[in-house]
DNA sequence: GGCAATGTCTACCAATTGGTAGAGAATTTT
DNA sequence: AAAATTCTCTACCAATTGGTAGACATTGCC
């Protein structure tokens, strides 16, 4: 059953390599390399580098899932359940960036997985939108388009995560106490954005 | 004087091809295809792939600059400029999304050209900055840190911009009333976020 | 016409790529 | 203990990669 080890540890490498340097500049002998071991170790357990890709994609996104169920599991509301959402991708982010930045290989225009991630989010995307839907019903989130308005949260959310970089070129050296007003920041954004018109916060 | 313009045949199809697929998952060869000609001509204008990719990176953030200018030139104030920027950028993305595609592939963990992207946008940055600051001590911005506010408006736009894919994925077929609807959807999100306190808009 | 510069090409090349064939060790099953 | 299964390895391979060397054509200049 030591196999079986060997198999979650190439996975885990190769989400790690497909993220950080995506699907094309990773090759099974630099991956192999990694995990100390020979190349055909790894087209033991997984025939072709596709085959582990989509093996990878569909790993990551069970991850994801189990990451919303977490945070949607707490029986919130309103922006309290958008806060602790957004929370949760944030510390996912932090200790596992990779995995966003699978997410943004895979929605390349060309990617031909592309559709397989989608099988496996949609679920989560209906779960959300269907919230969405019935917190505005409820006045507890300004009206407007789910569906348009998911979109802005996942690009505000996944856009100021993955980008971590664009800080570093700008000079931003990201530091704890960075990535802590960030997150902060990034909620000041979506409250002011989320927000019933009628407002009711405790704002000093 | 007709080798120049293979010159600038060569730029625009490495951007196009670098932006859709990486730098990686371009080959000169493919590139060569594309453009009608053999690899050694790319050779002869651009001495290795990596120089290719810095000119393609030079020439993008100097379209990148001159959207900015223009945008920025109509000496608006406040959220009129956010948004005059936004439209101009959005504009740039729906005809141009290989520009958007190259920031995401240059602003990789690893990319070794972020420094160079980075020195040709941080004067964008910086001006962008003032602005904010500005218009947030005239109190027609909402008070809040610039720079991180600034990261927060990026990561929106360019996030909402580039993942076109992701509608495609949830099954939101990316026609030209969505894009147009996405579009009023980000400024009524932005508008929302961005509005001082004290509100004043005419809604109905 | 001669000639030099410019630009594109053919012919190669060494290194790396994903992948195949099958040997050999270790473990489990009988 | 023998046999079968599981797992990792060595030895290759054809295709593709970025890149070099230099022939060949075209153009402008004298």
């Amino acid at each position: 059953m030591a196999g079986s080890d060997t198999r979650r540890r190439i996975l885990d490498t190769a989400l790690a390599a497909f993220g950080r340097d995506g699907y094309a500049a990773t090759s099974l002998d630099a991956l192999a390399a990694d995990l100390g071991v020979r190349k055909q170790t790894i087209l033991y357990w997984f025939p072709s580098k596709l085959d582990l890709f989509e093996a990878v994609v569909d790993d990551a996104a069970e991850g994801l899932a189990d990451a919303f169920d977490e945070a949607a599991s707490g029986g919130l509301a309103g922006l309290d359940q958008v806060q602790a959402i957004v929370d949760r991708v944030f510390r996912l982010a932090v200790h596992r960036p990779e995995v966003l930045g699978l997410v943004r290989e895979v929605t390349r225009p060309e990617s031909p997985t592309a559709s397989r991630l989608g099988a496996r989010i949609r679920p989560l995307y209906d779960r959300a939108r269907d919230f969405l839907m019935r917190e505005m019903e409820a006045g507890r989130l300004r009206r407007s388009d789910p569906a348009m308005l998911l979109l802005s949260l996942y690009s505000a959310v996944v856009g100021m995560v993955t980008e971590l970089e664009v800080q570093r070129i700008v000079g931003f050296e990201p530091t704890l106490r960075s990535t802590v007003m960030r997150r902060r920041e990034l909620m000041r954004f979506l409250r002011a954005a989320l927000a019933p018109e009628t407002p009711a916060p405790a704002a000093p």
